[in-house]
RNA sequence: GGCCCCGUAGCUCAGCUGGAUAGAGCAGUAGCCUUCUAAGCUAUUGGUCACAGGUUCGAAUCCUGUCGGGGUCGCCA
């Protein structure tokens, strides 16, 4: 066959690819393998097929939500059906007639409209214990990204003070998209824009030269309008330390650029360091600043921007409705985002002649783009959510539509304690931080209730909740499940005290015992695990992961309970070791995609809960 | 007024880019601890998927409009 069936498309890649070639030998993920044979079987029978891949990469097979559907389910016959001018159930019955001699099939059903309903040997789901044994962390590993260059940019808070948790969110959500790209084989730099160019960094200069008239002995007041924060205080010592008394009576003019280099470093320290609380690294800290001055990124991006006629003299119209008060008309220097998309032409450059902050955020993205990626990712606030289009228009200008900008929006985080708000008051400088949320529930906590909501949805975040210990807190939950696997362990060495439950005793369990209904089920529910990342990853959507991980963890308690009523059931059976070993394999392959998720997750698997 | 996001069980939310009879958790009700961690499990109640049209084999999902909530609105970042 020529091109690469990955799950969901099929590239262009003329060579077979490795992902492939892994499902032949190992089928990892038996829904991407069964698409793989259902997408064959179509092409063998309707060759005119062949040629139309995006129809082809409608084609899905995926668990039925009902069992009684049987394993596994497809839209083949349904999505194929029209095209062709027939019907779907005539494609539907050729189909079953293509898999009558595929030896992990026992049947296939035509129902409803046009489904086709597999039902698979038992052995396909067992083999599964044995793949997950062997691959371990790389279970659920792929490469669906095909090495593509992903740009996350995420956080980027202002250098101007502590993160609080209006960052966090954010902060958490890229870090998390950015694991999982990487796990499903996208090329992923994380990044981060420190906006160190605009006035407020000269704000924050003179709230910190304040600071050091204070570590100098005087008496400060701090007007309205510069920081107040005690986390300056620090940095006017630090200031003492290194420059003495030498800056005091010199004119702001001579200062300035001193003290805006040292506070802003000292800024990014203290963000590194919040971040480092979540055990949040990014790999590039991109500065503004470096955009700016003659012949840098933004001179040369507005230059090509001029050559290629994307930029003129011209009026905007003033916004509709709304009464313009300060509304001045005058001709200002234009770049046509409408031809990208955008609905209206965007300011490239102030009254005062300095440039916008988006016209060094097109020479930002275009340097993105020329640095190679081809998927570019901005998470943002949702109060910039006017934004997005924005963004896009100038993705597609500067690359030529080559790279696709995705920008992705936090909302709000409502802290919340024992249900009642917790208040925040910004004037003060009182704001949550970070460090405080992250140091009174922990990064794991705070990590997974982040994560376990779309991140384009508000989220209640209750600190009673989140340090509560049981089932009602999904963090901890699932943290037990995977607990529970270590203690099943622990219990087996304890009650068959001679049974060697290494790795290698595991790989040789008789898997063939594994075949009870509920077993199954659970084999299942681990089998559906890259399926989950490959979605996951593809919709940039990591708390997906989190769901399936709530998921996996209650399957398994539900089966764990089930030993309580039917000692049949346990994992742990003292008169049969042959079938202690193959069910504790079982619990091998939970605990292994536990762990991979909650490791994408960055959450962390404790073997005890104390 | 323009644009963006949202509207699903009493509450908090999922819903696998259009699939089969819309699912979890909490709350309510009824059960399960001499038994691998009750830090858990089982059963059960509860829905006009905001509303009205449209697209098609098929819509919570896509399109249009209405209502309601939030955000945003030339030179801030």
């Amino acid at each position: 066959m020529s091109g690469c069936l990955t799950k969901g498309r099929i590239s262009d890649n003329p060579q077979p690819c490795a992902f492939f070639r892994q499902f032949t030998e190992f089928p990892m993920d038996i829904f991407a393998l069964f698409e793989g044979r259902v997408t064959d079987a179509l092409i063998t029978s309707y060759p005119q097929l062949a040629e139309n891949r995006e129809l082809l990469g409608r084609v899905v097979v995926e668990p039925p939500r009902d069992t009684a559907h049987g394993d596994l389910s497809s839209n083949a016959a349904m999505v194929v059906a029209k095209p062709l001018g027939t019907n779907p159930r005539e494609v539907a019955n050729k189909l079953v007639e293509a898999f009558a001699d595929d030896a992990d099939v026992v049947s296939v059903e035509v129902a409803g409209p046009g489904f086709l309903n597999f039902r698979l040997e038992p052995k396909v789901w067992q083999d599964v214990i044995a793949t997950v044994g062997q691959l371990r962390g790389d279970f659920g590993k792929s490469d669906v990204g095909q090495g593509e260059k992903v740009n996350v940019e995420y956080v980027s808070a202002n250098p101007t003070g502590p993160m609080h948790v209006g960052h966090t969110r954010g902060a958490v959500y890229g870090d998390a998209l950015a694991s999982l790209l990487a796990y499903a084989g996208y090329d992923v730099t994380k990044e981060y824009y420190i906006n160190d160019a605009g006035s407020q960094v000269d704000t924050l200069a003179r709230s910190a030269f304040l600071r050091y008239r204070e570590a100098l002995g005087e008496t400060i007041e701090i007007p309205s309008g510069l920081y107040p924060g005690d986390y300056l205080i620090p940095v006017g010592k630090a200031l003492v330390a290194e420059f003495g008394n030498s800056l005091l009576d010199k004119p702001e003019s001579t200062w300035m650029a001193p003290v805006k280099q040292h506070v802003l470093a000292a800024m990014l320290e203290l963000i590194k360091a919040d971040l480092k609380k979540l055990d949040i690294e990014h790999d590039v800290f991109f500065s503004e600043k470096t955009l700016h001055g003659q012949g840098g990124d933004i001179d040369m991006t507005l230059d090509w921007l001029r050559e290629e006629g994307l930029v003129y003299e011209g009026r905007l119209e003033p916004p509709k409705g709304k009464a313009p008060e300060d509304w001045e008309d005058r001709e200002q220097t234009l770049f046509r985002a409408t031809l990208f998309g955008d609905d209206t032409d965007r300011a490239l450059i102030k009254s005062d002649g300095s440039y916008t902050y988006f016209a060094a955020d097109i020479a930002y993205h275009r340097n993105k783009v020329m640095r190679g990626f081809t998927t570019i990712i901005d998470v943002l606030g949702a109060d910039h959510s006017g934004y997005a289009s924005r963004i896009q228009a100038a993705v597609k200008a500067v690359s030529g539509g080559k790279a696709t900008a995705d920008v992705r929006f936090c909302q709000l985080v409502k802290l919340l304690r024992n249900g009642e708000p917790v208040k925040m008051s910004k004037r003060s400088g009182d704001l949550v931080t970070l460090a405080e949320v992250v140091d009174e529930v922990g990064p794991d906590a705070t990590r997974f209730m982040l994560l376990f909501r779309r991140n384009d949805a508000p989220l209640d975040f209750d600190f009673a909740l989140v340090k509560e210990q049981t089932r009602d807190n999904p963090v901890f939950y699932v943290q037990y499940a995977h607990a529970r696997t270590h203690s099943v362990f622990r219990n087996a060495a304890r009650d068959l005290p001679g049974l060697d439950l290494s790795p290698d005793m595991l790989a040789k369990a008789d898997l063939s015992l594994i075949a009870s209904q509920d077993e199954l089920e659970l084999v299942r529910m681990v089998a559906g695990w890259p399926r989950q990342v490959a979605a996951a990853a593809r919709a940039h959507e990591p708390h997906r992961l989190a769901f399936y991980l709530h998921d996996l963890a209650a399957a398994f308690h539900a089966f764990w309970a089930k030993g309580k009523e039917n000692p049949e059931l346990r994992f742990v059976n003292q008169a049969d070791p042959k079938m202690t070993v193959a069910r504790l394999a079982l619990v091998d392959s939970v605990r292994q995609v536990l762990l991979n998720g909650l490791g994408l997750l960055g959450v962390s698997a404790p073997d005890e809960l104390s």
